[in-house]
DNA sequence: CTTGACTCCGTACCATGGTACAGACCCTAT
DNA sequence: ATAGGGTCTGTACCATGGTACGGAGTCAAG
């Protein structure tokens, strides 16, 4: 069930040490109890599988352009089971998607203009302001 | 010709007065000179259609995912004339972009399956951490 | 039983892209 | 000529998502 320190988890979530204690301080992750009896100064946190697969999801999260504190929401929601909510914020955030792609695409095509009509041997003006004209 | 105040030019650009100056501040947008005779304290500064294109300009380009300073770059390169750099550019970011896409298309195809499997009537848990398990 | 790598904790700093004043000034309509 | 809006300048502040440190503690290998 490997058994990992900070950076064994950071290394799993393909994150940076500091990026984990980060989410710890805002709440997305938790932070493990020190091992040692009471009274001892405690050694190394430990983290285990659970804790991987809550960094990846907010890895995916944000790759699916929710904001940090959407996050947050998402896995205090994942113990509540309210479903209504979370379809909620699958459906803004599909249609969210929907304009960025869309807007992405544009963007793409307007570059695309861009890089053909200032081909190396083309002549007349490499129209790079004129490039989005239309959008 | 509309000559524009700093408002009017904003709200052509669809962006706040503040925002407007700004890009001034980052070298993005041309600053003029305020009018009145040698002497005189100046009244208020005057914009034309060209700044309103280069501020469209700015926004499109921001829509792309290029950063301001890069929209600084291609706005200097608008006057240069260096067609390799522009298609330099260009590339670059059409790749980045058709990554960009493919991305989010594989976030909004997770956040489907979310929906789904998550809808209302249901049984089994609502599986918000699973629904991204597999990119 | 020391050395070197890693952890812990707090706090400070960073980049990006704005946004918000305050206190002058200016311009236009009444 | 005066009131109201918009402008100008400088400086300060903001949100987001990290990144960097210093100084102390801990741990495993040689």
């Amino acid at each position: 069930m490997a058994v990992l320190t900070i950076a064994g988890l950071a290394r799993a979530g393909n994150v940076g040490v500091e990026t984990v204690r980060y989410y710890q301080r805002r709440g997305l992750l938790q932070t493990p109890d020190r091992p040692g009896g009471a009274g001892h100064a405690g050694g190394v946190r430990r983290y285990a599988e659970e804790d991987v697969r809550r960094l990846r999801f907010i890895r995916s999260g944000q790759a699916a352009g929710f904001t940090l504190e959407q996050i947050a929401e998402l896995l205090a929601l994942d113990a509540t089971d309210d479903r209504a909510r979370a379809r909620e914020l699958a459906h803004e955030r599909i249609a969210a998607l929907d304009l960025k792609i869309a807007e992405l695409e544009e963007a793409r095509a307007s570059l695309r203009r861009l890089a053909r009509e200032c081909a190396d041997g083309s002549d007349g003006p490499c129209p790079i302001l004129a490039s989005f004209e239309h959008s």
